[in-house]
DNA sequence: CATGAATGAGCTTTCATTCAT
DNA sequence: TATGAATGAAAGCTCATTCAT
């Protein structure tokens, strides 16, 4: 109850919070996230997240409005990153665009289930149609930069000579559909049968590129 | 409705009954497929389903055993028949590979949203997890034959020189990956800007097949 | 369906039932004492009722207005005749008032859990409160009489000197009572320590009849 | 309400709770059992013991998880206090079992319609078979204790020469048979014709005991 | 800021009773 | 008479939300 090592370090010096808030807020969008991707929505229970966040039930209202502002409030935490990474990697000078996709998005295929990455794409699926705010966002934040980013790639490699059809300029998700496959797969039999996105990912580039004959 | 064979043997006693019971169980079944379908499982109450088949509330429950068995058996009744169309065509004589698939999946994709097959689809993804019962059928009765369905046709394609890579043996469901993407797609934003699964498809074969080079 | 066996010999001649109504009452008061026999009132569902009878649901209402007519129009079968023996039966010549009570009472008691007597009193006991005209039906057609023939019997024994107190004159329910602490005690614990109301009884007439000394 | 200690030591965040829980807690036992006491189980409805608590429905749930754990905690909490006093007091130098009996007995006996035990010992003994536990906690709490204490009485009574006979120690509850027989006929018919347990219980005293002649 | 007891609308499920056949 | 599908009032229980402390 005194030891200084994180929650119960209150009132340092005088006055009332600091940065405790932050911290607070912290441990209550930790322990939602974590709840709401397990059990979705409408079974979580505003008082399960109290819990797990150590703190009392009306503590959470200090912070969110509602339960409704809770779960948008903090998937729209959750949300974004993952492109940041992408938009920031450039093809290098002489790379082939099959490269340098292996090089920028296997890595993040590779741990989206270990992530929790794969799960929050799988709550905005489920959830989704629900929550139109949050699929707008997702989608303002998420697939369009993607779309942009795979379009751009594309319409490279064609000019390139790379690829022949110009199919992912016109449907750039197609790019990302092995991914969500396997995600979503995952989602459904993933404990008995797990599928890894990267080589859903990986075969795919070889269904589309025409096999690296004679190396 | 054909056969006037096995309908009356139904009679036992003296009372009511008779096929008003099978008209009973097809409204329960097409309300609650409907609300189930808009709403998913755990926003829809009973009695609106009730409501909607023109009952009681409590004639749900001689017919389901409560809500979830009512969630599952609706969906039950829901789902198979997509494969059926799929596994009874073959390839013809000299057909290629992609003309037989665009004649085979393209029909089924073209109404795939104006059906409820897509919705269908959305809810398993949505619902699956909680209901693994659910997840497992449709896994056996849809997934598997599909999966199987396509093995052999790639293994064939390959063999006749059709595909280079083997990508698909592997991962069969990267066929099917398109139109899920699609699917999924409509489920969030569908109402406002709807992709045609039908065509991502064919974008998704024109990135697999080398280029019907002088069309 | 048409073996002559019992229940379904309906319609012999030509018109309809016959004593056929007879035996249909007879099921219905012999599953229903049965069930509420076990699970009392409250606990017994209509239906029950109707299936361990072998008849519909509804045909029940043909016979009893509703469960509460049932209920009591039941117990009202099953009431009283324990009495009419004791009635029937009167002190010999020169027989000691204890030989007697030993001679008419014992037998009684002896079968009180074998039969269905004693659960009969139960159910009397718990639900009396909550049906005043059972209750009230019980002390008329049970009670009274057998307080009345004890009344008379312990007149008898103390103008005889074999008791030296009125008391049973007074309270005549108290040579019942070790009977009835039988039955309850029997009502609770009796699956795994039944109490002998027989001999409980005779315990209690050693009590009060001061000992046959040197007999 | 005596020692100031343990009280203010519950008190563990800032917020509410303090004794007012205990206040809650008292009232929904009183209510509960007061309404469980004239209705049974039943036909108790959870809604109306929180209306005669002053309370709304929910708040029930927070002290008991459903209705039957209202039921049997209410009545754990109405049981045992009876054995107590007859555990604590021992006969005097000289006096007789029977004056013994009277002095520890009878005032029990006298309060047992005003107090409410006598309306506790009906409803365990009318729900006693649908509540084992309880049941059996009462035979625990109560009974085995009561039973002890007669035997040993008995035993003493026997030794002493004021009792010839062994009955009562081999069937303790004989002593206490009056009284049950008293409380039921009161359960049924003490409307009308209540019959004091006191008196009963004397008047078997006077059965039991070779008449104090010549007082 | 924090607390958690209290609230009560809302939901699922049961079951006595009716009635068209 | 007999049937059993249909009804809907009634009950138990949950849980997001509030608010006095």
């Amino acid at each position: 109850m005194r030891k200084p090592v994180a929650k119960k370090a209150k009132r340092r010096g005088r006055g009332p919070s600091l940065k405790k808030t932050a911290e607070t807020r912290r441990a209550i969008m930790e322990a939602a996230l974590s709840i709401f991707l397990e059990r979705g929505y409408s079974d979580t229970r505003v008082m399960d997240v109290a819990e797990r966040a150590g703190l009392a039930k009306g503590t959470l209202y200090l912070y969110y409005a509602d339960k409704e502002a809770l779960f948008e409030g903090v998937l729209r935490g959750s949300i974004g990153e993952p492109v940041i990474a992408l938009a920031a990697s450039s093809r290098k000078a002489h790379e082939t665009t099959r490269t340098f996709v292996e090089r920028t998005i296997l890595p993040f295929l590779r741990d989206l289930e270990s992530s929790q990455r794969a799960a929050v794409v799988r709550l905005v699926i489920a959830e989704g149609s629900r929550f139109p705010a949050l699929a707008s966002m997702y989608r303002h934040v998420v697939l369009e930069p993607a779309m942009n980013w795979i379009r751009q790639l594309a319409a490279g490699a064609v000019a390139r000579g790379e690829l022949k059809s110009e199919a992912l300029v016109r449907f750039p998700l197609l790019l990302l559909s092995p991914g969500l496959m396997a995600m979503i797969w995952n989602g459904l039999y993933g404990a008995e049968q797990p599928i890894d996105a990267a080589n859903a990912f990986e075969a795919f580039l070889d269904l589309i590129y025409p096999k690296r004959v004679r190396g």
